[in-house]
DNA sequence: GGCAATAACATGAAATTTCATATAATCTCG
DNA sequence: CGAGATTATATGAAATTTCATGTTATTGCC
């Protein structure tokens, strides 16, 4: 067992940290099968973040900014920003909150619905075609795992 | 059934897309189990990036700037500047590929290892820390889950 | 060998994102 | 009721990240 068949380096190739370490793969994961994605909604002339945004307004319109950015995964004066630039291309509308006049609520014009409508479509399918990699097995159990995880971290 | 009962938005909280949507869940997780960790990695006084460059290359010293990248997910002009500084700072050096003087390839100095061992051992206490969260069952499921995710993915 | 195509890295400007802070409204509680 | 604390959003400067491109080196062919 010559020992100048292993290089000095860990470059063997088997178990490497990184390849094995559960933030990574998450990252990982999230970072190539979320980037096939946002191709597709660049291509249609949003950034990711408004996305994002369009998404989660469509599950629930009149959200608040903070709300929106604690979904959406983004700073608050970030997404004030977002909600700046969807606002001037027409496709969402501010309003105060009637009852907290500290609150501003964000709402879908028509033709930000619309918008968000197709794009949650063309995600649905996308994600089907993610799954589809997957054994049945591996396909029912990962959004479980997931949730499991998230619902475990945040508080 | 008063149809009053109902608010006109979606907002009755169960079912909604992104919640349930894969990439979400993937980038939720992601973002709140990294960013406990990533408090930690910025409290030592590193940014992101460098850890991520720095558990690269405790697995692979003398790595290229592009494979850097790719596996550390950034851009290739970013890990560039990243390596700038991380050289200021003395934790890695750049040295020609004595075959191919097109390639850079950066190894770690003695100081930048060093750190590198230690949050690599920080980084498997969170990482069990996590999974801890889990039940066996899915503790023992979900990186095999994202790994051939990922596997059939990237290709 | 030599020329076009490709690959690796660096660089500066542009775009995005974050940070610190300002403003305004509401809440708490004496 | 009212002063201080807290919450929600906005804003501008600073920091980070990306984009387009430049330079240098290598490879593939003819």
């Amino acid at each position: 067992m010559p020992d100048d068949v292993v290089p000095s380096s860990t470059q063997t190739g088997q178990a490497s940290f990184v390849d094995n370490y559960l933030l990574y793969l998450l990252a990982s994961v999230s970072h190539h099968a979320s980037g096939q994605f946002h191709a597709h909604v660049r291509g249609k002339g949003l950034r990711v973040p408004e996305w994002r945004v369009l998404a989660t307004l469509n599950d629930e319109d009149g959200a608040m900014i903070t709300t929106l950015a604690r979904i959406s995964l983004l700073e608050q004066s970030h997404l004030t920003k977002i909600v700046d630039q969807m606002e001037r291309r027409g496709w969402v509308t501010r309003r105060p909150d009637p009852v907290d006049a500290r609150r501003v609520r964000v709402f879908l014009t028509d033709e930000g619905r619309e918008l968000a409508t197709d794009l949650v479509v063309d995600a649905r399918a996308h994600e089907e075609g993610l799954l589809s990699r997957l054994s049945p097995e591996e396909a029912a159990a990962i959004k479980p795992v997931l949730k499991q995880l998230l619902a475990r971290l945040e508080p």
